[in-house]
DNA sequence: TTGAAAGCGGTACCAT
DNA sequence: ATGGTACCGCTTTCAA
């Protein structure tokens, strides 16, 4: 393994002292034209790089954020993070991407990791506070999705009350009485989501929902809605916990000869641009994916530069109803 | 803006001298239990975080690499990019990502503020050598999908001809004849996998190949196909040249009345994950996309750290047909 | 126009 | 167990 070409070997061999590499480098003027060249050609010739921990550490500016989400591969994510790279990328900031691969003891790794990295971290954790706190140690932090009790972090609020209660009014309108969910399966209590949902039929003095669980896949969909189905042929239309599984649930509907929306109708959660490559195009509660992640960016930043946190109200992105085809 | 805690700070405040400091916060041995938490409560108080900056400096270890991609969004690239980020996780090294939106503007300043943030860059690049050249000065690159003609570079080559041929192949033995393909549209020459196509054809005597040209986006897809069958209405199967164009065309051939596979085979390129949340699942010539991130990172490392780059033949991936349900 | 010297914030090595 | 000192690679005064 090569040695690192220093500023000094540059020097050396232009014959100049490092100061005026460092002036021909960083087109300072007060040079002369000459040695600029000659300084130039050393360092072309040389391979010299300079070194951005050496340059960091003198110029304080160069925010880092580091962005945690549990799987990149998820659409989602994808795009919340895209919201967060174009935010950043818009103040000059940059962002390093960890994938948690949903699990616990990656994101324990990944935090430890994390903290001498950047200089904030957001996105989506599942550990609680009191560790999340241990392994940051002091770094800002903002929770995407989820709500803080410690003062020491801040959150980016998901409201999606009042887009599933839209999305409920929209299929009883459309003339649905009996209406399945598919929940999410595999957490240990019922989803927001489906609080929101059981608010809102309730509403509509619709009771005792019914409610199938999906694994988190389009196939788990797929399944979910069968086994759902089997159980209670009466449905008419079915709100899911989110897009993917609802896309797996539009298959299976079409397997069983149904049509959407007409036989079922379909609402999914999320609002992700892939539901219109699906055939219905998909309905959806949807998020504004985009502003989250660049909420997350720009609370981050704050935190950073020790300005004020963003006002509570401005940390909420409230979901809505994105009608489509499939219901 | 309030200063940066230092570890001089600390040092004050706990009464012990910095490298004292540096001992309790990096668990090393040889420190009274006591003046360790003296220091670690300081530190605490403080709101002490050490700058990454002087860590990085001093122990010159910790590699970053960039990776540039046109877009996130694109479902092809985010499934290379978590091979990135798992390949790079398993090594311990970090990659920032940036998003060029598909903009020749955007990847110029993307590559004017990388070189300042990380030890090699990555990724899919469309200016040409000599200007690469120019903005990186020195830094190692890894292209992908795209040969290199300066030794100065390294490539993650795509070979799909193999993959094409066996597309065409199981298309003519399931007794196609008239085989249309979906291009990219908007680029000035067609691409390779149109000349992969067409040699493909050839090969069964199946001459001038009927093509549309699609932009990049399943409406895209569904638009071009409605136009190539509409000047060809006796074709039965097209060949698209991604996954995102064949899922629009999937759409198009229902809304179309037309059954798929019965009445038009479909078969993609890039084997995405996604297209199994279509229906009937896209039959795709697939590239094992994890692989593509996965080799770029190792060939970057190598690259790093000066060792012998890997063998040419190591670095190509090369395309399969994977068969699912639309042809 | 150029160079010398003083840090930036840490860690490693050598004393004590 | 603790502190002193040098040094990582670069930029920024301040003189010359």
């Amino acid at each position: 393994m090569s040695k690192r070409v220093t500023i000094n070997d540059v020097a050396r061999v232009a014959g100049v002292s490092r100061q005026t590499v460092s002036r021909a480098l960083n087109d300072k003027g007060e040079i002369d034209a000459g040695t600029k060249q000659r300084v130039l050609d050393a360092a072309r010739e040389l391979g010299y790089r300079p070194s951005r921990f050496a340059r960091g550490l003198v110029r304080q500016d160069s925010t880092t954020i580091g962005l945690v989400i549990p799987d990149l591969l998820n659409p989602f994510f994808t795009e919340v993070a895209a919201g967060a790279l174009e935010a950043a990328r818009a103040r000059g900031w940059h962002v390093i991407v960890y994938d948690t691969a949903d699990s616990i003891v990656e994101e324990r790794s990944t935090l430890e990791v994390v903290v001498a990295q950047v200089d904030a971290v957001v996105g989506y954790f599942s550990l609680d506070e009191a560790e999340l706190d241990r392994h940051l140690g002091g770094m800002p932090a903002v929770l995407i999705g989820r709500d803080h009790r410690s003062p020491r972090f801040s959150s980016i609020r998901i409201d999606g009350e009042k887009g599933v209660h839209e999305a409920v009014d929209h299929l009883v309108a459309a003339g649905h009485r009996r209406i399945g969910m598919l929940d999410h399966a595999g957490r240990a209590e019922p989803s927001l989501r489906r609080d929101w949902f059981t608010d809102a039929m309730d509403e509509h003095g619709l009771h005792a929902p019914v409610v199938g669980n999906a694994v988190q896949s389009a196939d788990g969909g797929a399944e979910a809605l069968n086994e759902l189905l089997d159980q209670h042929p009466g449905l008419t239309a079915v709100f899911t916990y989110n897009d993917i599984i609802a896309m797996g649930a539009l298959k299976a509907a079409r397997r069983l000869g149904k049509a959407v929306p007409a036989d079922l109708a379909v609402i999914g959660f999320d609002g992700l641009q892939l539901g219109t490559v699906v055939d219905p195009a998909l309905t959806s509660v949807a998020l504004d994916t985009r502003r989250i992640g660049a909420l997350a960016i720009a609370q981050a930043g704050r935190l950073v530069a020790g300005e004020p946190s963003l006002p509570d109200e401005e940390l909420l992105v409230s979901a809505v109803l994105l009608v489509r085809e499939s219901a």
